[in-house]
DNA sequence: AGTGTGTGGTAGC
DNA sequence: AATCGCTACCACACACT
C-alpha cells in the first residue's frame, strides 16, 4: 500500500477520532477539514456496519462511474471490511484498485495498469469472507497484468505529442514562461538576492532583544490580481488556474474555500464541490508590479532588515523603527499604503519572533493585523492545526496525528524525546521551540546568499527512444547552463522521473508525471563547459537504464562552490567509475578557459573531473618507483591533452625543451614568488596569465615529469587564494581538478 | 568524528 | 479539450574513512 495511503487507512482505524472530526480551524485549514470529513464518514460507516472483517486491509479502492449496487453500498462494504475508499485518482494517494461497470475509451488508457473490477469482486470477496482473485472479475481486457504493448506505448506517445511536443526548440521556454511555480521560484530567488544587497546599505542595527518581526503578504494573491479589473465577481467563488479539468488551481478566494476548494486542488474535483467556482486567468506581469511595491513600501520604511519568503510575502524586522512607532499602528499604515498602492488588500502579523510572527499573520488573514506576544500566543494558537504551523507539511502532520497531536495544544501532551524520535532532532527541536512560542531562526542572521541554482521540468516529458532522451537532456542542460551565468558550479545533481512500475502509462493529469520513482546522482563539474556537462549529464542520464517511453521529467541542479568557508584541501583525486574508464573516449573534453570576451570574471570551467577521493601530495612522493616508472609508460593512455586548435595562446614551452621556467625563474621558492605577485596585480586572473599559468603545469607534468613541484605550486596557489576573490579560489580549484586529473590513472 | 551521496520534506499561489 | 506538477534549502540515513 502505498504509505499516504496506509497512514490514511492506520489512522481510520486507530480508534479516537473525536478530536479531530470538523476540527475547528481559524485558519481556514479546510483540507485538513476534508480529510477530517472523509474519516468521520469512514467511521460513521464502519460504525453503521459493524467493523466486520479486514478483508479489505491495505486495499485503497476508487468507485468510477454508475455501479450497480450503489457507490454508497460499495464503500460501506468496502470500509466495514478493513478497506479504505480513495476519493480521486492522482494526487497524493493512489488506489489499488478501481471499481468500475464498464469504462470509455479514453479511461480504459487512462486506467490501463490500474487492478479494474466489477462491483460483483466487492460482493463477493464480502460474501465469501476473503478476498477474491480480481483477474476473475476484470472490467477491461487489457487491464493488468497486462501493460499496454509497446506499439500502443508508441502510439499513445505520438498522439499526445501532436499536442505537447517537448522536443520543440521552445518548449522549454514557453513551458517556463507559463508556469507558476517557476514563476513563484525564480522570483523568490532574485528578492532573496536584492534583500541581500540591501542588507549591505541599511545601517547596522543595534540588536536588542525582544525584536520586533513583521510578517506581511497580499491575501489570496493571484486572485485578488484578477479581480482587480472585474469587482463585480469579488463576491463569488474564484480561482486562478489555466481552466482545464487537470488544472491546477493556484489561488482561490476565501467564498471558495467556503466550498473545501484549496490552492493545488484540480478543477475538475473543485468543481464538484462548488460548481459554480469561477476560474480566472493567470497575470504574471501584474503578480511583479504589486511585488515591486509591495517591497518598495517595505524598504521605505527603513527597516532593520527584510527577508524575502515570497513574490508577495516578506519577512521585516523593525524592531528599531518601533522604539518611535507602536507597531500594530505601523503595519496598519503599512497596510493602507499597499492597498492605495496596488489595489489589493495586504495582511500583517506582528510579533517578537518568525514563528509567532507567522501564526499572527494567519490570524490576521484576510485584511487586517494581528499582534501576538509571548503571553499571548499560547492562548490564541491553542486550537490551530499543526498542519497550519511553520514547517509541517502533509506528511509530518500525518505522522503527528498518529502520535494523537492534531492540535497545537496537542503538543505538549507528547514528550520531547518522543517527538525526536518519531519525527527527527530538527523537527522534534523545532516543535519544542515553537510550543514555548520560541523561534531560533534570527532573521538578520538568515543566509540569503545562494547555494544551488537547478531546473526541473516533469511535465509533457513525452520520449520515444534514447536519441530523444538524449535531445530533451541537451535541452534542458542549455536552459541550466544559461542560469548559471558568472557563478561557481562545483557539482551536478540530477533527479530523474521515472513512470512507477505499476502506474498507468497515460498519467491522470494531462500530460503529467503521473506517480513516478525518482532516483537522482550526483557528480563533480568543476571546470566543465557546456559540451562538457551535457555529455556529463546524458550520460549519467543513460545511467538510468529506463526505457524511453517511461521518462516523465528530469531534474538538474548544480551546487555551488562555497567561498564563505574556504576548504584547505589538498589536491583531490578523481576517481573514475570502472565502466567510464574503457570508455574514455567519450571523456568530455577539455576546455581552455574562456575568452576575456566573455567578461572578466568568469573563468569557469576548463578541466574536467568526476569524483573525489582525497589524496595529498606526499602520498604520491611515496608510490613505489615501479608504480611511477608505469604510469610514466603508459603516459599516452592517460594525459590530458589540450585541443590544439586554440592552439594561438599556448606558450612555446609546451612544444620546445627550454629550461623549466615560468616567466624566467625555475626554483619553487622562486615561483611561489612569482604566484604571490600575480595574485596581487589583480582582483581577478587574466585570461593569458590563467593559460600561462595552466601550460606551464601541464609542462611540468607532460615533459618535465616534475610532478611533486606542480602540485606543490597548485597547492600553494589554492592556499594562497582561501583570501582571495572567487575567480582566484575557482581558478586554484580547476588547477586541482586539472591535477588530479592527471593523476588519476594511478588509482 | 567527519565527509559525501541519495532521499525526502516543505514553502510559495 | 486538455496543460504548463518549480526550485532552493534543510535534514537525515547510510556508507566510507
Amino acid at each position: 500500500m502505498h504509505p499516504a495511503a496506509k497512514r490514511l487507512h492506520d489512522h481510520e482505524v486507530s480508534g479516537d477520532e473525536t478530536n479531530i472530526e470538523y476540527g475547528a480551524s481559524e485558519f481556514g485549514g479546510f483540507g485538513q477539514y476534508f480529510r477530517n470529513k472523509q474519516i468521520k464518514l469512514d467511521t460513521q460507516l464502519r460504525e453503521a456496519n459493524q467493523c466486520r472483517s479486514q478483508i479489505f486491509k491495505d486495499c485503497h479502492i476508487y468507485l468510477n462511474g454508475r455501479t450497480e449496487p450503489s457507490h454508497t453500498i460499495l464503500k460501506g462494504l468496502i470500509v466495514s471490511n478493513g478497506g479504505s475508499i480513495c476519493a480521486f485518482l492522482g494526487g497524493k494517494t493512489y488506489a489499488t484498485h478501481i471499481v468500475a461497470e464498464h469504462l470509455t475509451k479514453r479511461k480504459n488508457n487512462q486506467f490501463a495498469n490500474y487492478k479494474v473490477v466489477k462491483p460483483a469482486w466487492v460482493v463477493n470477496c464480502v460474501n465469501q469472507g476473503k478476498l477474491l482473485d480480481w483477474t476473475n472479475y476484470r472490467a477491461i481486457e487489457s487491464s493488468l497484468p497486462t501493460l499496454d504493448p509497446k506499439e500502443t506505448q508508441e502510439q499513445i506517445i505520438l498522439e499526445e505529442r501532436e499536442k505537447v511536443n517537448c522536443l520543440a526548440p521552445d518548449y522549454i521556454s514557453s513551458y517556463y514562461a507559463r508556469s507558476r511555480l517557476h514563476f513563484l521560484s525564480t522570483k523568490k530567488a532574485e528578492l532573496r538576492s536584492k534583500c541581500q544587497q540591501l542588507a549591505g546599505q541599511l545601517p547596522v542595527a543595534e540588536r536588542p532583544s525582544p525584536r520586533t518581526i513583521l510578517h506581511i503578504d497580499f491575501d489570496s494573491f493571484f486572485v485578488a490580481v484578477a479581480l482587480k479589473d472585474k469587482p463585480d465577481l469579488k463576491d463569488q467563488p474564484i480561482c486562478v488556474s489555466w481552466g482545464g479539468p487537470s488544472s491546477d488551481i493556484a489561488s482561490c478566494n476565501y467564498k471558495a474555500r467556503e466550498f473545501g476548494v484549496q490552492n493545488g486542488m484540480w478543477v475538475s474535483r473543485a468543481l464538484q464541490l462548488c460548481p459554480k467556482l469561477v476560474c480566472l486567468s493567470y497575470n504574471f506581469d501584474e503578480y511583479t508590479r504589486c511585488s515591486d511595491v509591495l517591497y518598495q513600501e517595505i524598504v521605505d520604511l527603513r527597516p532593520d532588515y527584510v527577508t524575502a519568503v515570497s513574490v508577495d510575502e516578506a519577512l521585516v524586522d523593525v524592531t528599531s523603527l518601533c522604539s518611535k512607532t507602536d507597531a500594530s499602528q505601523l503595519a496598519q499604515e503599512l497596510r493602507s499604503r499597499i492597498k492605495a498602492k496596488t489595489g489589493i488588500e495586504a495582511s500583517v502579523g506582528v510579533a517578537p519572533n518568525i514563528f509567532l510572527a507567522k501564526m499572527a499573520l494567519r490570524l490576521a488573514k484576510p485584511a487586517g493585523v494581528v499582534c501576538l506576544t509571548q503571553s499571548s500566543a499560547p492562548q490564541r494558537l491553542a486550537n490551530c492545526s499543526v498542519r497550519d504551523l511553520p514547517g509541517i507539511g502533509y506528511h509530518i502532520a500525518a505522522k503527528l496525528a498518529d502520535l494523537g497531536v492534531t492540535n497545537y495544544s496537542h503538543l505538549k501532551r507528547v514528550t520531547e524525546n518522543t517527538l525526536k524520535n518519531q519525527l527527527g532532532n530538527a523537527v522534534g527541536t523545532k516543535l519544542v521551540d515553537y510550543l514555548n512560542c520560541q523561534d531560533s531562526d534570527d532573521i538578520s542572521l538568515m543566509d540569503q546568499v545562494q547555494k544551488s541554482v537547478g531546473v526541473e521540468l516533469c511535465w509533457g516529458v513525452r520520449l520515444l527512444n534514447d536519441n530523444e532522451v538524449a535531445q530533451f537532456t541537451s535541452n534542458l542542460t542549455e536552459e541550466l547552463w544559461s542560469r548559471v551565468q558568472s557563478l561557481y558550479p562545483e557539482t551536478l545533481t540530477i533527479k530523474f522521473y521515472r513512470r512507477a512500475a505499476d502506474a498507468p502509462f497515460v498519467t491522470p493529469k494531462y500530460m503529467g508525471c503521473g506517480r513516478c520513482d525518482v532516483t537522482s546522482k550526483t557528480r563533480r563539474v568543476v571546470g566543465l563547459d557546456l559540451e562538457g556537462l551535457k555529455t556529463l549529464v546524458i550520460q549519467c542520464v543513460q545511467s538510468f537504464a529506463c526505457p524511453p517511453m517511461d521518462m516523465r521529467g528530469l531534474g538538474l541542479q548544480l551546487r555551488l562552490m562555497d567561498t564563505t568557508t574556504p576548504t584547505h584541501h589538498a589536491i583531490k583525486f578523481p576517481q573514475l567509475e570502472t565502466a567510464s574508464r574503457s570508455t574514455s573516449p567519450n571523456k568530455p573534453k577539455i576546455q581552455l578557459p574562456p575568452s576575456r570576451r566573455r567578461g572578466p570574471t568568469t573563468l569557469s570551467q576548463f578541466v574536467n573531473q568526476p569524483d573525489k577521493v582525497e589524496v595529498d601530495m606526499e602520498v604520491f612522493d611515496n608510490l613505489p618507483s615501479q608504480i611511477k616508472r608505469e604510469i610514466m609508460a603508459h603516459e599516452d593512455e592517460f594525459l590530458v591533452k589540450v585541443p590544439s586548435s586554440r592552439s594561438r595562446s599556448e606558450p612555446a614551452a609546451v612544444t620546445t625543451y627550454e629550461p623549466v621556467s615560468f616567466r624566467g625563474v625555475t626554483s619553487e621558492a622562486g615561483l611561489r614568488q612569482v604566484l604571490r605577485d600575480w595574485m596581487r596585480s589583480a582582483e581577478s586572473p587574466h585570461y593569458e596569465d590563467v593559460c600561462e599559468f595552466r601550460d606551464f603545469v601541464d609542462y611540468l607534468f607532460d615533459s618535465d615529469w616534475n610532478w611533486t613541484k606542480a602540485i606543490s605550486l597548485v597547492n600553494y596557489l589554492n592556499h594562497c587564494s582561501l583570501n582571495l576573490s572567487q575567480d582566484w579560489q575557482y581558478l586554484a580549484k580547476v588547477m586541482q581538478e586539472r591535477v588530479a586529473q592527471k593523476i588519476l590513472p594511478i588509482n
